[in-house]
DNA sequence: ACCACAGTATGGTCAGACCATACCGAACCA
DNA sequence: TGGTTCGGTATGGTCTGACCATACTGTGGT
């Protein structure tokens, strides 16, 4: 003990106080998606710190897909609230494989848990399946792996936003996203799509069929298919 | 058409130029968490860009949970890599729960779907239990409700943990810390907490025999005891 | 062997300038 | 009246250079 009064450890960066004042507004005001956020300029004067501080704040609320930011004037212009998670969660998965500090195996599992769940959802949700049936016309066209793992990615994908639950659609897309070249080898690899191809065919049928146990079971032994390695 | 050549839509900022280059770095390097990045200044110099731009791209990998910066001198100072997604994850989610781009019942939903699979999981892998324990005894102990429901987060992490998938388990803590106060507010609506630890009980015994399905179900009746309102 | 202190590299912050962009509006022409 | 042109201006993007607080490093004295 000093006894000197002491201030506790933690010291406040100015542009984290630039974030939780942004936030406060955010919430009080009841700011949503489309809503415009002041100019840089504005806000340095309006909080009182300097304009590269809630440069910084800017930067990390663009990382976290909350704004987006564009030059000129008008309406359109300057820091506009958004709703874009997928990006910010796919630059979060693809910079964390990089640094090792994510497997591939672990996301490929929590690629199955969200796959299994979705189809059940969607199953029992009864949702629309042309954008199912459009993807899977995609990869039949298909004439490399690139492409078919395009259409495979649309496909997969669709079925996580047919479940209705936006959160659990970002995180399969970046988990897509962040994984795209590993799939395309393991297309490479497998040579022969046809097994796939069925295996889709029979998702979407157990899908509008409303089979929610089929669409999982299908599901599941569809990645069992397409990374045979990863499986006993 | 202009016939003019012509200049691709897409403007590069700079300090998207130094983020990719960073991140070359670390693919090209096999940089991992611990690694040390070279200071501000002088990466601006190798760059060719300000400090500024530098510091941009600091702080998005910083909110990306991929580098600390530390100040002073040392080892230890500077930009260190790490291995945080987590509060990267929880910031997402805060923020666009406030945005009201995401609701609860989505995020509910995603811990459902969770929970399941880690317990499932974590009795396949004959896991270490006995951080479950402490927190089971932690809540037994708990004397308000911000106390049970620390505890109780600590517990169904625990079981994220001890499934053995580091992205699952990073996800699972951004959710429950991001519906902190609503996990609060259900525990004071319910009053009682006796059939809480009951579940609490049976799930850990479920995974200490390592009974999958048993681990499975008796999550998903927790979570139905938990929050009543939200199932039918 | 220990300690006090100056040196120094680090990130954190600020002020001020300039640029490119894109809208706005007035002046200008048809 | 109607359209067009062109300067004004608000916006983010970038750079420079300065100063501060922090925390290690090394030196010199005891």
């Amino acid at each position: 003990m000093d006894g000197t009064g002491w201030r506790p450890v933690k010291r406040t960066r100015t542009f984290e106080d630039v974030l939780a004042q942004i936030e406060r507004r955010i919430a009080e005001d009841g700011l949503t998606a489309g809503d415009r956020l002041p100019a840089e300029r504005q806000l340095a004067e309006q909080l009182g710190v300097s304009r590269s501080s809630v440069r910084e704040a800017m930067r990390v609320l663009e990382t976290l897909g909350v704004v987006s930011s564009q030059v000129g004037r008008g309406p359109d212009a300057g820091a506009v609230l958004t709703s874009r998670p997928d990006s910010a969660l796919t630059d979060l998965l693809r910079l964390h494989l990089g640094l090792a500090s994510l497997e591939m195996r672990e996301v490929i599992d929590a690629r199955h848990m969200i796959e299994q769940w979705a189809a059940a959802h969607a199953a029992g949700a009864g949702a629309d399946t042309s954008a199912l049936a459009a993807a899977l016309a995609g990869m039949d066209a298909a004439e490399s792996a690139e492409e078919f793992v395009e259409h495979d990615t649309a496909f997969h994908c669709a079925i996580a936003d047919a479940s209705g639950n936006r959160l659990i659609a970002a995180i399969m897309r970046s988990l897509r996203d962040s994984m795209r070249r590993y799939s395309v080898e393991a297309v490479q690899r497998l040579g022969d799509t046809s097994i796939l191809r069925a295996d889709h065919v029979r998702i979407l049928a157990a899908i509008e069929d409303g089979d929610a146990e089929e669409a999982t079971r299908a599901v599941s032994e569809h990645l069992a298919h397409a990374y045979p390695t990863l499986f006993r």
